[in-house]
DNA sequence: TAATCGTGGCT
DNA sequence: TAGCCAAGATT
């Protein structure tokens, strides 16, 4: 009998591995729940390469999750600055929290689940991973791998199902972490999404896209939805070397971060609301910017203040900008105006 | 179900 | 270069 498709990726993963920050060797001891969990969160719609700076400022800063947790928000939201999507920066530290109340990481699924940030895909990472727990760990390299293996006709999201079904099915017993690792390694190297390397996938032999002839069209994905341009206004206001910058309320488009003022700009429209002071006001330029659903084109204009405006915020110092935690749309404003 | 939510790298 | 894409979660 062949070896089935979990055996021969492993064997493969026992050579071809990876070799990250956030990982444990092959076969070794499974690694520290916390950087795990810390590691796939940040992994979440985000590249490796961006991950790694972060994760090793983060885990030199905050060695442990009893460490984040006793951090202030602000501090973690100021690291998390530039890394995206920051919603998951605000999860990170209430799941800190939790966890550090618990006295530890729940090691099953179903409790990983119910923490703030883990969905379906982080918790079975992490209990596969971290805790060497059977679990169905499907990620978007996993959802490729398998669309291309059975040839799965029908599109995403709607497909979603069906490869969930058959990574079940393909999922072994043992090494379910490895397995897991292993299927992402793979569509992160070899079954990419553009001009997958056949010639040098271990499981080419058992893929029934490439015996279609064209295993690239798989994953087929629904049609995308254009994306709206939306104006806005940024204010730069300066006073004896320093800016004013406010904080960005609640938990919608860079909840939570440090900003410079603007008009009130948003996904649904353009920006109206009046200047946080009195001008006379100079235009520095535009800054574009493209957001998930929807693209900014954001005027920045300066002007210098003789008193507080009228937002709460703060002054803060033109030499310490870096240490703001300015999300890259407001670092970009930023960089125009010291240009 | 579908919309919302960032950013940088790649082609 | 303009679009595509990446270890998704939440509502």
């Amino acid at each position: 009998m062949a070896a089935s498709i979990s055996d021969t990726l492993l064997a493969w993963y026992d050579t071809h591995a990876r070799d990250l920050p956030w990982r444990a060797r092959p076969g070794a001891p499974p690694t520290d729940p916390y950087r795990v969990w810390l590691s796939e969160v940040m992994l979440q719609q985000t590249t490796v390469a961006a991950v790694k700076p972060y994760f090793q400022a983060f885990t030199e800063r905050w060695p442990t999750v009893r460490d984040l947790a006793a951090a202030p928000e602000e501090d973690v939201m100021a690291a998390w600055a530039g890394l995206g999507y920051y919603s998951r920066a605000r999860n990170l530290v209430k799941a800190s929290r939790a966890v550090a109340a618990m006295g530890g990481f729940p090691s099953s699924e179903t409790e990983l689940r119910d923490l703030p940030g883990l969905g379906a895909y982080t918790a079975a990472a992490v209990a596969a991973i971290a805790f060497g727990k059977r679990a169905v760990v499907v990620d978007a390299n996993v959802e490729r791998v398998v669309s291309r293996l059975f040839a799965i006709e029908e599109p995403l999201p709607s497909s979603r199902k069906i490869i969930r079904e058959r990574t079940d099915e393909i999922t072994p017993e043992n090494r379910a972490g490895d397995f897991a690792q292993a299927m992402m390694d793979l569509g992160a190297t070899i079954c990419t999404s553009r001009d997958p390397k056949c010639l040098l996938c271990p499981l080419s032999a058992s893929c029934e896209g490439r015996k279609n002839g064209d295993p690239a069209r798989y994953p087929v994905k629904a049609p995308k939805k254009a994306k709206p341009v939306r104006k806005g206004q940024a204010y730069w206001i300066t006073r004896e070397d320093h800016v004013w910058l406010v904080r960005r309320v609640g938990t919608g488009m860079l909840g939570g971060m440090r900003a410079l003022p603007d008009d009130g700009w948003s996904a649904k429209g353009d920006g109206h609301k009046n200047a946080p002071t009195a001008g006379p006001w100079r235009d520095l330029g535009l800054v574009r910017h493209t957001f998930t659903h929807f693209a900014l084109e954001l005027a920045v204009c300066e002007t210098q203040a003789t008193s507080d405006p009228l937002d709460e915020g703060e002054w803060w110092p033109l030499d310490r900008l870096d240490e703001a935690g300015l999300p890259t749309l407001f670092a970009k404003a930023a960089r125009l105006a010291l240009a």
